[in-house]
DNA sequence: TAAGTGTATTATATATATTAGTACACTAAA
DNA sequence: TTTAGTGTACTAATATATATAATACACTTA
């Protein structure tokens, strides 16, 4: 479920919480779903305690799970957060399209790679 | 032309290499056309000339100037450059898009975004 | 010759990331 | 009650990356 890239240059504590966020916020791990331990995470990727801690403790700030005494840490519901990443990719591909647009491509490639992502047999809405 | 954002997490030779990528790439600087000396760009920016020569070190490295002995550094002809950079764009702007799918985000809101952007009298192609 | 280039070297300071070890309070189950 | 498993907090040590500082050398141009 959670894997580490060493090669990355981001630290640790901050490729565990990015999965997590993306896990949560696309429903694999539902609200009031019980979080890996932090010694048992610890264990399973071979890292120190103190950085999933670490990365627990971000996720606890940003509202994605909620911690309870002596039992656990658990998913919290996402439904405002989801939102707020929904609009924040929006603006992210908005700028992206735009440095595309600088550097030559064209509207037609990027309606081409869009008709090619959502062409899956789904309501195209 | 260049500024140094104290904010940002990225390291200062990274941000001076990124912004001459895209100057260089935008054509902004042309080929041959010679670049700020490390000594006088340092004391432009304020900081340590050394960090300039890293950014200079990786920008030589990948190919977007040259130096010569005793004279100084200049842009390189980069159109393989460009047309490598247009290609990871797009794939990093097909990510993007997927991810979104994933987070809801329709077909129709992407299309209004590329129109929106491509609409400025422009050669619609 | 003098001033301006790139380049290389060494040392230092600082911040960050990570590991390591320990400790305490709480919960749940045997 | 005891035991094992939880979160949380704290200190310390270490490694690495970043940036500054101070020189030094070879080259080019005027």
């Amino acid at each position: 479920m959670i894997t580490i890239d060493y090669q990355s240059k981001l630290p640790l504590y901050e490729q565990i919480a990015d999965r997590f966020r993306t896990l949560i916020l696309r429903g694999v791990l539902p609200p009031r779903q019980q979080m890996p331990s932090v010694r048992s995470l610890a264990v399973e990727l071979s890292i120190n305690p103190n950085t999933i801690q670490k990365a627990y403790a971000f996720l606890e700030q940003e509202g994605y799970i909620y911690p309870v005494r002596g039992r656990g840490n658990y998913v919290a519901d996402v439904t405002a957060l989801a939102e707020k990443s929904r609009q924040k990719l929006l603006a992210e591909a908005e700028q992206l399209i735009l440095s595309g647009k600088e550097m030559g491509i064209t509207r037609s490639e990027y309606i081409s790679v869009i008709d090619r992502l959502y062409r899956e047999g789904e309501t195209d809405d």
